[in-house]
DNA sequence: AAGCCCATGTAATGAGTTACATGATTCG
DNA sequence: CGAATCATGTAACTCATTACATGGGCTT
């Protein structure tokens, strides 16, 4: 058995047969306005994705000539490809999952803090926070309008991180509430 | 300015202000057993840590021998160490935090899947977030009954976990609600 | 004797990042 | 002319992981 490949290299996968044709460069901007939210990856990474499934056969490279820009190579997901995502998709794997966050680091080791920079900390968080349900909130917005199947799986992971940062705005509401009585030190 | 360190560089640190006189081996239970939810590292990593910590001058490493037991260095921050510390807690960094889920990115590439396939990630996922669920109950129950402060931020910041959880699994039963209705090829 | 806990470490590898280079075209 | 967009790539580095090695003591 080959060794096992890393999810990211599906999810460029998973994006090519979602947008066929589609350049190196346009992958890039569409990868990150959307699965960055859950699976971020810079451009520099895509690339060398693109450059392992052409490898593998599992995309198809054209080269393609353009009169008012740059040449660009397009790429189209293989019948091979298609198994292997498909084999992907069906695949349970519980364990790929992180969350690494700072601010819940620092709250962690935050008590011996002042209450009021535990405050301001908070306060960073929640900014980060609604900012991230503006932009969910915009994503299911503008999925909205559109009757597609892949439409619906990208408004509902939307809602996914929109449900977690309501959430965690809940919780700062909750250890605010504490730390207004005093009860921190 | 030197080159900035890594968080896992100041979590480790906390970590020995928080358990002085611990060695390292102990130092990987505790951080598996606390912090791990929200910042995991390996065995490795932490003892590379400590090396970096005492070539520092963060922390001072003692050698203890041990009649029962092998010998084991031993740690204790000092008084830089407890410096760089709370400068470090006191600086805003909402950028650092990162949430990749292999659920989540499989979910949106399952918009062509049977809904049954989906059902079956769904559950997947459920289960994961339950096991979560009763982790962090643990944690906060066994904490309720220490008076600390830091039992305090312990407690506080598995909440943040519980209350995560339990918005995921209600989106999931937002989400099977839909899928129910065979509004999803 | 087998297996677990304590205790620390090496080696190899890989994933992912930042910074930078290059060069064309189009727009104000 | 300068800036933005299109388009691809190199170089260097570091964080982090997995797998493995070693060895003593304790327990069953």
């Amino acid at each position: 058995m080959a060794a096992e490949l890393p999810d990211t290299t599906y999810a460029v996968l998973g994006l090519i047969e979602k947008v066929p044709g589609a350049s190196g460069y346009e992958l890039v901007g569409v990868a990150g306005r959307s699965f960055a939210h859950f699976w971020p990856i810079s451009q520099t990474l895509l690339y060398r994705e693109l450059d392992r499934l052409t490898g593998l056969g599992w995309v198809a490279a054209t080269r393609v000539e353009q009169l008012h820009a740059p040449s660009k190579w397009t790429y189209r997901i293989t019948a091979a490809g298609r198994r292997v995502l498909a084999d992907w998709l069906a695949t349970p794997t519980p364990g790929a999952s992180s969350f690494r966050s700072g601010v819940l680091l620092r709250f962690f080791f935050a008590y011996r803090m002042h209450p009021d920079q535990v405050r301001s900390l908070l306060n960073t968080y929640r900014s980060g926070l609604q900012t991230q349900l503006e932009e969910f909130t915009a994503i299911m917005d503008k999925l909205a309008a559109v009757s597609t199947p892949a439409a619906r799986a990208g408004q509902l992971t939307a809602l996914h991180g929109l449900r977690t940062a309501e959430a965690r705005l809940q919780w700062i509401n909750e250890v605010e509430a504490q730390l207004g009585q005093n009860d921190w030190p």
